[in-house]
DNA sequence: CTCTCATTTTGACACTGTCAAGATTGATTG
DNA sequence: CAATCAATCTTGACAGTGTCAAAATGAGAG
């Protein structure tokens, strides 16, 4: 399907339907398979018209990946809000993020990937969010550590630790490593003991 | 430097040649700055002598793979041959899997991330050893579990998380989401006493 | 010496990102 | 209303990529 309806000329708002073009087309065939030019023809524009809104290729994945952070502060924010008690808060924060990456895994590689944060290709706006969003979760994730929620001494490392098995868990499925998706939860459920504060 | 001695025709042993000049860039440039044509180059053969060794340049990159999966496996009948008590075995193999892992950031990209394994691009020959290593691992980590150096009911899924979560850690300094990557083996550490069995 | 065939090269093609220069058009003046 | 302007978009071009088909090369067998 194509995107355009206006003339040729003066879009009106071609960035936007870009970057959700662009977004789309990662989702279904990965961040490897994204061409300008491909992206071009979807939205019935000309190869070079995405430069006008963007420096580079680089600088319209940054966009892209910043959006998924958005979506992912925003999952936070209602997890923060609700009314459970902080321990199942905490279950739900792990499930939370292994269903993020698990139901949007490629723009989860875009956002955690190499593709972006590899040789300083990130750009100062996602840095910023990005860099907020890590600050937040291990704010939380040292709450819980302080409430008794979980384990640990040092609250900074243990959100570190806790993130990256997370990380971990969910590159191996992303990244095709394990195959079946559907595993993954499993296995992070069974990793929730080891967090979780031995109640006795 | 160039590693040609011989005359233009018949190399001698061009693929071994090609194998360790690809291992090289890669290590140094990582595997997305890899062309065929830069290094037929730098061996000083045409672009296309490699496809009389490889089907394509992801044969090529599966075969660096398995090469690297080769040095692991050595890595491991190491440890397991040395005469620790099992419990220090245990710290031994997870300080090694970050060692490996941050000393040879490329190929263990390669070995383990999307390049090769997303959509079924593995070769037969890299499915087959990753597959046996992936379980001799789990083999390990299950046999400490059952000798009680380590927490948990499930071997396989303890096996499971303890693997993501080093490979978690691992990756997110590999990508460059974490920059001072001498934190890893800290945070690491710091991951220990969650496995760890609790002595009382 | 000639033939054969594994090995290597050359030519070509489609695809990529990106730069410089030109074309188009809606809005803004006089 | 007409002319100008500036934002927006297109065309042309270039270097780089992986890979296929066909040609060239040379070492060893007969």
């Amino acid at each position: 399907m194509t995107l355009k309806d206006n003339s040729n000329y003066h879009h009106g708002n071609l960035r936007q339907t870009l970057l959700t073009a662009a977004t789309e087309m990662i989702a279904e065939n990965g961040v490897e398979s994204l061409s300008l030019r491909k992206l071009a023809d979807k939205v019935g524009v000309s190869r070079t018209a995405a430069y006008h809104y963007f420096q580079d290729k680089n600088d319209l994945l940054c966009a892209i990946a910043a959006n998924g952070f958005g979506c992912w502060q925003a999952s936070l924010n209602e997890l923060k809000s609700n009314l459970l008690p902080e321990r199942d808060k905490f279950e739900q924060y792990i499930l939370g993020y292994i269903a993020f990456a698990t139901n949007n895994p490629e723009e989860y590689e875009l956002m955690f990937g190499r593709t972006i944060w590899k040789q300083a290709n990130c750009t100062v706006e996602l840095k910023q969010i990005s860099h907020t969003i890590f600050q937040y979760q291990v704010d939380m994730i040292a709450q819980w550590q302080t409430l008794g929620v979980i384990n640990g001494d040092n609250p900074l490392r243990i959100a570190q630790v806790i993130w990256g098995t997370l990380h971990g868990i969910a590159k191996l499925f992303i990244d095709g490593v394990y195959n079946d998706v559907a595993r993954a939860e499993e296995i992070v459920i069974s990793a929730l003991p080891m967090f979780l504060a031995d109640d006795d």
